[in-house]
DNA sequence: TCGACGTATTGACGAACGTCAATGGAGTGT
DNA sequence: ACACTCCATTGACGTTCGTCAATACGTCGA
């Protein structure tokens, strides 16, 4: 595996390696129409939400999850074939 | 997803979320008979062979690799199933 | 027994991480 | 215009991480 594949495969897995942002990813994934806002997930974690923003943020970062506003409201989903695609990587 | 569950697997997606740690899997998954010793994936790596090792220790800690101790060697094999079995859990 | 070899462990250091309180910014309603 | 709500950002803090040099631990051959 080359440096460069390396570092990009472990930027995703890092995103994962946070216990927060498995049970975020897992709301997002369990949420009505696919969506969820801060304030729904900020209730469950008994976090800040200062907190819970920037994990979702890293999470949009790595490519994992989207960030759509809707008037007050920041709506996050799936990025669709992004954790399939991981998991194919793995059972290769 | 319950808080012990998304720790157990936050560690397994920690253990793999250094490009080290990444290369160093994947070296052993393409050894002669699923083996590697140190000394070998020291050379391809540029790293002191004890940072090596640590990375190694903490593959086995996490259930990913396995250590046989052969004469002076240490040889490191995958886990059977355990990489599969994370990735069967990101495509459901 | 003794030295050489391969590996594991320790101690130290700078960098990155997770968290919070506080603040800022954009949209909504009165 | 104003206060209010939802979210993102900033600054700070303690903790954890990745790395190395140095040292300690087993094992083999002379």
């Amino acid at each position: 595996m080359s440096d460069e594949e390396a570092g990009r495969l472990a930027a995703k897995f890092k995103a994962m390696s946070d216990p927060t942002r498995l049970r975020l990813l897992s709301m997002v994934a369990a949420a009505e129409d696919g969506e969820a806002c801060v304030c729904d997930m900020n209730e469950q974690l008994d976090l800040s939400q200062g907190t819970v923003s920037h994990h979702l943020g890293l999470l949009v970062k790595a490519g994992l999850l989207s960030r759509t506003k809707r008037g007050i409201w920041s709506y996050y989903a799936l990025v669709p074939g992004a954790l399939p695609a991981l998991g194919d990587t793995l059972r290769a």
